[in-house]
DNA sequence: GCAAGCTGAATCGTATACAATATTTTCAGA
DNA sequence: TCTGAAAATATTGTATACGATTCAGCTTGC
């Protein structure tokens, strides 16, 4: 087996300790954005030298990856990046539209300034970020979209649960995406907006639902592809976007 | 400081280990039976003594339930059974009221068979802990008929968030519940099981709606209640009704 | 009498060592 | 060459030890 262990850097300096609440945000952006595809096995030894931290809170990181659905622990096995299957993907979008669908409504039947200026920020780096072509930081503004409605409407509980089915959405897009979105879903996002910021709360609501569908309906639930092995590269600071 | 200690029996026989699930339920249903008030510390040398196992599987269960929302884990000082806020509660319950109006209206619009037999199974437990006067046990059946509608929806997902939100829920009434339910609230699962098996789809989610609204109006969101401290007794085994 | 500071005990955070389990390799026999 | 068992290796699960932090009670100075 080749030396998985290569790219780390672990940061910036060489002898400032990472937080636990960086490292896991670096393994679960990394899960996000597809540098760790679905299945990939991470070791914990591996992730230790990485990240130049014991075993006791790698494993805590772990766990809490896997209370998120994002990683799977297997017992004795370890923990290995969740492979959703078709019925997960169609219980995630489910759930989504139930809960984007009520979230876009809370929002569009009273926008705030503070909602104005937060989409149209957003849909600037959204663009920014497909005009230079990371594709990571793509993924993830795509999803940052969704996770604003929640932020905005003001209930941290319920963008927490959006925040997990996003992530998972994304591994079910890794898994099972069968062709790349077309430029009509790609301007979805302006659509909702513009329908939220005019109080058109039922148009708004109706577009959300499609554009879930839309996403879902660009899978393949039969078909499934392989993890890749290369940890180190995938956990390097990506030089593109900053994250936000 | 007295002996906290001493009421654990881990279970039943002298040497058999507890699993981690087996532990976590155990302090899960303390704590939402209201036999661990919120507040109270649980320190883990003492749940270590009390279950007999090592500090490190105590964190992994402590981590756990935090990530769940019914322990709070403070930085050096440890794990404290969550207190929920004013605000916490009013999202719970905002949360609640979205989930489980689409919950409800599923399960109406296409009640199996299945479903019915659950049901009717559920209120008879239901009622026969009442009778008994098992405050735990009635405690833990109401929130278990919200979570049949869940589970009979087929969304294990959602299903798992509205345990959260019902635990927590459970919780919330423990710090802020000013005064106990009255007959008429106490009916109100028979009435929304009727309304469900009937098909009145609407119907049922506009009593669900108000029966959560019920729950939350009998709440006194400005006091709050102290904790307890014996953890011991709270984690003994109930000899009341059996789990479900 | 009371606030500030100090000291010791209690408690938590992390690393490390060892045991248990899984995986891979080796090698004999057909 | 293939198959199966057994040894060797790799990886995870848990306990324990030690350092760091917090807390309670006490002392000291005002």
């Amino acid at each position: 087996m080749d030396d998985v262990v290569e790219t780390i850097d672990a940061g910036s300096g060489p002898a400032d300790r990472l937080t636990n609440e960086q490292v896991y945000a670096r393994i679960f952006d990394a899960i996000v954005d597809h540098k760790l595809r679905p299945g990939t096995h991470l070791k914990e030894d591996e992730l230790c030298e990485i990240f130049r931290v014991g075993r006791t809170r790698i494993r805590s990181i772990l766990a809490r990856l896997s209370a998120n659905h994002v990683v799977e622990l297997v017992e004795n096995r370890g923990a290995f990046v969740s492979r959703p299957t078709a019925e997960e993907a169609c219980e995630v979008f489910r759930a989504r539209r139930m809960i984007e669908g009520h979230l876009i409504r809370r929002v569009a039947e009273n926008p705030t300034d503070t909602l104005r200026a937060a989409l149209e920020t957003h849909l600037a780096h959204e663009k920014a970020a497909r005009d230079i072509g990371d594709q990571g930081a793509v993924i993830r503004r795509c999803s940052k979209f969704h996770l604003l409605l929640a932020e905005q409407a003001e209930s941290p509980i319920v963008a927490r649960f959006l925040r997990e089915l996003t992530a998972r959405s994304s591994l079910i897009v890794a898994v099972h995406e069968a062709r790349p979105p077309d430029d009509c879903e790609l301007d979805e996002h302006h659509e909702l907006t513009e329908l939220v910021l005019a109080r058109r709360a039922d148009d708004a609501v109706a577009l959300m639902e499609r554009h879930l569908r839309g996403i879902e309906s660009r899978l393949d639930l039969a078909s499934q592809q392989p993890p890749a092995h290369d940890l180190k590269a995938a956990l390097q600071v990506t030089a593109g976007q900053p994250r936000d």
